[in-house]
DNA sequence: CGTAGATTTGAGTTCTGTCAAATTTTGTGG
DNA sequence: CCACAAAATTTGACAGAACTCAAATCTACG
């Protein structure tokens, strides 16, 4: 199924920050993430970003469900990554022809929303360190895989970047992480791996985890 | 079209803060709503409450698209309400032999992904004065008239909900208004109804003015 | 007309943002 | 492989915005 992408699609391997385009001659488009991570931010006038939402390997973005692409863009915000993009007619018609893909695509962007849901419960009711709990539980059960002492995972974000995601400040965020480092929850080697050493400890700080375990097993199940 | 839909929709007259099921023996399930206004919101153990999003009159709500019921739920949140219920199986058939039903469908569930976008971005990058500021300006496309000095419109959330929905506390936003009435931007005639006096002078105080007014046009267009 | 509930307002506190300086990482060129 | 420069992160001190709590006031409704 994923073959079939690809052949009709346009690989594109944006460097961090480059923006993908939302419109391509008038028509809607659709990435495939393959590797690396993107984001979705809103920049305002006043130079502030709020990320939201971060899109991992097998995620997909459909143009049409963001707000006008004056206010949004699309940007990679690891080193590299890897997407494939289609114009939307292509892609309606690939899935005509194949209701498993449509009903992957479907899942895909149902999850999605469900995410973008996620995301405003989290910025509206939680606190500074429960937002960091839970985006590192939503990190680990995206991209973390079993090791010795814990969960290794490698955040795929710079502290400015999880900021804006998260509506906090960057020195805010590496405070919290910090902190998490000091009673041994976090263990960070190098600016980006990380390993959980206690999932417990850290679940226990975030209301959602149980939500945020929920989604991803769905998502998991759609793949 | 709206007939058609009627004719095969169970009518439900919620009255404030009942719940409206989210599913119908194991089938997804979609609300038209034709008066009042619906609350999407997420409910934290710790007794907090977020409203994810609003919904007015005209648009409509799939149950698909929210994370799992154990987070969230829909209720009515004006005193009383009209919706239209149907089972997502016999909306789908309607909507199948009714091209103009799909569309409309199709744009109202787009728009409706847009303003979730749009609501993060507000709560995450905007001030409290720019948060509440943002609402009446929504509000106010959405359900204001004109009148002689200058745009009514009733707000159909008691303060409370609309702390909920904007992530700030109902002190806090009551305190704003008072600004703003103090200032004359607003006038205020029992609890809920407000005539803006000033217009310009409001939008001014949302940085995300232009780009609700796009999305409000959009909706507009389609329906 | 009275009451229950919602809103308003004030005072004090807490959390997070801001700014600046020190430190660590990363990436590049020799 | 090492040194160096640029960039990101960390940390501390301080300021300010928004929250909490409590009391007063107002509305809606029976």
């Amino acid at each position: 199924m994923l073959s079939s992408i690809h052949s009709r699609a346009v690989t594109i391997r944006p460097r961090r920050y480059q923006k993908l385009a939302v419109a391509c001659e008038a028509d809607e488009v659709v990435y495939f993430v393959r590797a690396g991570a993107l984001a979705l931010s809103a920049g305002l006038p006043n130079g502030r970003r709020q990320i939201l939402s971060i899109l991992y390997p097998g995620d997909v973005f459909r143009s049409a469900l963001t707000p006008s692409p004056a206010l949004t863009g699309l940007s990679a915000v690891t080193a590299s990554a890897e997407v494939w993009r289609l114009r939307w007619p292509t892609f309606e018609a690939l899935a005509a022809g194949d209701s498993a893909l449509q009903q992957l695509f479907d899942s895909l962007i149902t999850d999605q929303a469900a995410r973008l849901a996620m995301h405003i419960a989290i910025i509206g009711s939680l606190g500074a360190d429960e937002r960091v709990a839970s985006f590192l539980v939503e990190i680990a059960l995206r991209l973390g895989a079993p090791v010795a002492g814990g969960i290794a995972f490698e955040i795929p974000l710079t502290r400015t970047d999880i900021a804006d995601y998260l509506a906090l400040n960057a020195d805010t965020v590496s405070r919290i992480m910090s902190r998490l480092r000091a009673k041994g929850v976090l263990a960070q080697s190098g600016r980006s791996l990380m390993i959980c050493r206690d999932m417990k400890a850290l679940e226990s700080q975030s209301p959602f985890s149980a939500a945020l375990q929920q989604i991803c097993a769905r998502a998991r199940r759609a793949r």
